[in-house]
DNA sequence: GCCAACGTTGGC
DNA sequence: GCCAACGTTGGC
């Protein structure tokens, strides 16, 4: 199993908003290393930290988790859609994404520099200055202390 | 609101 | 295929 971290504003969509719906489509990644993660990586079972950015306080408010097989974006069809790709095509998928569902809102959130004044957690991806990559593995270990530190066991 | 970092675009 | 310009991310 492999471990996760997955970014989201909360003005667009929260830990809250996925307890509320439980299941979501993670449509409109438009980079091609998170897609790849998604695409060929993950499997249905694998956790992810769920990371507020841009927000007050950024940091880990909870965890998710990855549910059924990858399938592409319908986003990317969708003129109508922000996320639309004209250049992509149904026959040809340019955009996948996977599932993910609710699993736990911590009850201590785990805030970036909670993370960073950690000499183990400092190291992971989400604390290296100008990783924006919305997407990123997280070492077993990592994941671990990231929910205890959040008062949560997996 | 600022700005550093980084991905993408497009001219050549 | 290089690289400058531009757009976006996201912490601060």
């Amino acid at each position: 199993m492999h471990h996760w971290l997955i970014k989201s504003e909360p003005d667009v969509f929260s830990i809250d908003d996925l307890a509320r719906v439980s299941r979501e489509p993670w449509s409109g990644v438009r980079n091609y290393q998170a897609r790849n993660f998604m695409w060929k990586d993950m499997k249905s079972g694998d956790l992810a930290l769920f990371y507020h950015s841009n927000a007050k306080p950024p940091g880990v408010f909870g965890v998710a988790r990855v549910v059924g097989e990858p399938y592409p974006d319908p986003t990317q069809f969708d003129a109508a859609s922000e996320y639309h790709d004209a250049k992509s095509k149904p026959e040809s998928p340019r955009w996948w994404l996977v599932d993910f569902e609710f699993v736990a809102t911590f009850p201590t959130p785990v805030t970036l520099e909670s993370l960073k004044a950690d000499p183990v957690l400092g190291e992971m991806m989400v604390c290296q200055r100008g990783t924006r990559l919305s997407i990123t593995p997280v070492d077993p270990l990592h994941f671990k202390r990231v929910c205890k530190f959040g008062g949560w066991k997996p």
